[in-house]
RNA sequence: GGCAAGGUAGCUCAGUUGGUUAGAGCACAGCACUCAUAAUGCUGGGGUCGGCGGUUCAAAUCCGCCCCUUGCUACCA
């Protein structure tokens, strides 16, 4: 069924070139790069583009540290980043960086296009200031105490504890996270995009198909809030592209990133000779697809096709966003190994099998989808090697022994036209359906449909006995037919697995069927039908379950050679040395809860009444997930006394009671052991 | 607290517009086979379809309430 062919545009979204990939990450090259190989094979004319993102602070901050320059950073990790999808078989057309001239061009193009069309304007903001480093923080260079809760070293711009957001010079206490210097405030000008110029064509263009249900709906959501001005600039130092007419400023980085999807595709068009405005002027007849995790919907669903737009420049086709990646059930975890890098994961275990593990459980909704090590091992024996490869494996020696490796075309294996007919109008309904399902991203399905194929390949060759054919001589027309079929059946799902494990069946392809390259769609053709085989090579190894468990101790050591320390202490680190006269300013007090309540509109907050012996106070603690108010009544604890009162939403904190512990239910308050009376001064 | 997505066999998941004894793969048990780097086939055990209530001749499927998980979000909503 020949098809119109299509042109197309494809991408991932870019990683972040001051860290190594890892298996979250890989979800989503491995989606994408399914889609591009299937529709690659499907004879369409399909480029995948992707590069690293190589701008902003962390990486100018990381390079520092290392005492490097930020382009010899990058280009250190750009090679890692490339060597680990080369060895997925990620198959990028061009792979690129945002710190490229093609991109600094591109940048100021779309840059200045918005601003003379208006789409630009500057405020004066204010905002944390390093002197010692001379810098401007992000909010996560800040560190401070919560202006609501009172914990410890929360970030500038929201409390892991209390769950409070905030801007960093609401932070008590702040220190920056560069230099440990207090940071002052600072005004400065920035530039922003006018996002809501741009509020009809997005509210159009997110319900236009371009996205799916969930993230539209999402979408939604965001249009209520109302949609504010992007601050797009950032102030010297930044590792960055400067902003024409605009001395000091700088891109914030996530204006010039996906701007290098198209300066990645700009030096693919360059080094090809193909004609790049024409892909991307605003009436372009080419698809334009970006796979991105669902973290990032806000900058591809909103900013981008606004920018472009703005730019006169075409929007995106669509965009397929992915949910995240759990491993064991649960977030990838240092401390239990399942933080899995790229090239740990291929020191230990075949490419390839993560990616039909992947494929087998990705759809095309925005869900999380989970690395179960156990389930991954058994399904990639199960599937793989014991139903897929296997099938060769038992029939080829047949073909090779006794036919001299001659292969039956369907018209001989079958017993007569009709049966040929039949059989190959299975064949094509079957790859039909495959195909609708690759297209659509619903690979859980079409790994489902095609292991059930194999399934019915198992099942004929047990029902046939080939090796009791191969003992009876009278019987050899009949077994060459029976192999023959088996193994068209084999060829048959090495093509549908081809976008899947494209090196598997690149060897199956040319090593077993003699052909020059990997398969294309055309090959279930029944003409294209190789006449002949070679003798079978071994093409798969079952995972060894300690493989796995080498694999997750190599993660932990990991951890353990970057030098840092485990545990809370590693969590957070002590705090800077203070002197006596500070810690006599806090009065700990030793306090019995009179009364303990849950604040209802609150997820987090009980409501304490504590008894000092003489005056009660009104304390509000955020820890409702790990005790029971009637736990607490009557017990005695230690409570900061002299802490100035704190307006909350529910009412006025006075003070606060002290406890350790990461949060939820890892809550710890302290209780002074027998004796000690309320008001009692702890020193 | 709000919004969203989930909660189906030990594990990973299917279950279309409500319709006969709720399915698959893996795991487990038994049997068969010996071509295959123990890979395959057949049979079987195993589920109060998160809970409660409702609509209906009929609900995993529709409605309401509640519980749990995950994500986003929280001046106000």
């Amino acid at each position: 069924m020949p098809q119109p062919k299509r042109t197309m545009l494809v991408t991932s979204a870019l990683p972040y070139a001051n860290g190594p990939i890892h298996l979250g990450h890989l979800v989503e090259y491995i989606q994408t790069d399914i889609w591009v190989r299937f529709q690659k094979m499907r004879g369409h004319d399909c480029v995948y583009v992707c590069a690293d993102d190589a701008h902003g602070t962390p990486i100018m901050l990381r390079a520092q540290q290392e005492g490097i320059d930020p382009e010899t950073l990058i280009a250190r990790v750009a090679e890692e980043h490339r060597a680990d999808f080369a060895e997925f078989r990620i198959g990028f057309d061009n792979y690129h960086s945002t710190h490229s001239d093609e991109n600094r061009v591109l940048s100021e193009l779309i840059y200045t296009r918005l601003r003379d069309a208006g789409h630009v304007e500057t405020a004066t903001i204010t905002q944390a200031y390093d002197p010692e480093k001379a810098m401007f923080l992000p909010d996560r260079f800040i560190k401070g105490e919560c202006p609501r809760c009172g914990a410890a070293d929360q970030y500038g711009d929201s409390c892991e504890v209390c769950g409070a957001t905030y801007s960093p010079t609401e932070l008590k206490n702040p220190v920056s996270a560069v230099s440990g210097a207090t940071p002052v405030e600072k005004e400065s000008l920035h530039y922003f995009f006018r996002l809501a110029d741009f509020e009809d064509m997005l509210r159009d263009w997110t319900t236009a198909g371009h996205l799916q249900h969930e993230v539209s709906n999402k979408l939604g959501e965001w249009f209520e809030h109302g949609l504010r001005n992007w601050d797009i600039s950032r102030d010297a130092p930044y590792f960055g592209f400067e902003i024409p007419d605009a001395p000091g400023k700088y891109f914030y980085v996530w204006l010039d990133a996906p701007i290098g999807y198209l300066a990645s595709f700009k030096q693919y068009c360059e080094r090809t000779g193909r004609d790049f405005d024409s892909w991307l002027k605003p009436d372009s007849d080419t698809e334009l697809y970006h796979f991105i995790g669902k973290d990032i919907i806000y900058f591809h669903a909103l900013f981008w096709p606004a920018m472009l737009s703005g730019a006169q420049l075409r929007t995106p086709t669509a965009i397929f966003a992915h949910g995240f990646l759990t491993v064991n059930g649960q977030k990838m975890s240092k401390s239990r190994g399942t933080f899995i890098k790229a090239r740990t994961y291929l020191d230990h275990l075949e490419p390839e099998y993560l990616r039909y593990y992947f494929a087998a459980k990705l759809d095309s909704s925005v869900g999380d989808i989970d690395l179960n090590l156990e389930d991954f091992t058994q399904r990639v024996n199960s599937d793989v090697v014991g139903k897929y490869v296997n099938i060769a494996s038992r029939t080829a020696n047949f073909i090779v022994k006794q036919f001299d490796g001659e292969l039956l075309g369907v018209d001989a294996f079958c017993d007569d036209a009709a049966a040929a007919d039949a059989y190959m109008d299975g064949v094509r309904g079957t790859a039909f359906t495959i195909a609708e399902h690759f297209e659509a991203r619903e690979y859980s399905q079409a790994m489902r449909r095609i292991m059930e194929y194999a399934d019915q390949i198992n099942q004929y060759f047990d029902e046939q006995e080939p090796w009791k054919l191969a003992k009876d001589p009278a019987q050899t027309q009949r077994l060459h037919k029976v192999c023959s079929r088996i193994l068209h059946g084999f060829h048959t799902l090495s093509i549908f697995l081809a976008p899947v494990l494209p090196g598997i069946t690149a060897r199956v392809a040319t090593e077993l069927f003699g052909l020059a390259q990997n398969f294309t769609w055309n090959d279930l053709d029944k003409a294209r039908f190789p006449t002949r085989i070679n003798r079978f090579k071994h093409l798969a190894q079952r995972i060894e379950a300690d493989k796995v468990q080498a694999m997750t101790d190599a993660s932990k050591e990991d951890l353990a050679a970057a030098g840092a320390p485990t545990g809370p202490l590693a969590a957070e680190p002590i705090a800077d040395t203070i002197g006596f006269d500070d810690f006599v300013k806090l009065d700990l007090r030793i306090a019995r809860i009179a009364k303990a309540e849950a604040v209802p509109e609150a997820d987090k907050l009980l409501r304490l009444t504590l008894d000092l012996g003489g005056e009660t106070r009104n304390v509000f603690a955020g820890i409702k997930s790990a005790y029971r108010p009637e736990d607490l009544e009557g017990k005695l604890t230690v409570m900061v006394a002299n802490l100035a009162p704190r307006k909350m939403r529910f009412g006025v904190s006075e003070g606060m009671v002290l406890a350790a512990g990461p949060g939820g239910k890892d809550l710890y308050i302290l209780e002074p052991h027998q004796g000690a009376q309320p008001g009692m001064r702890v020193k």
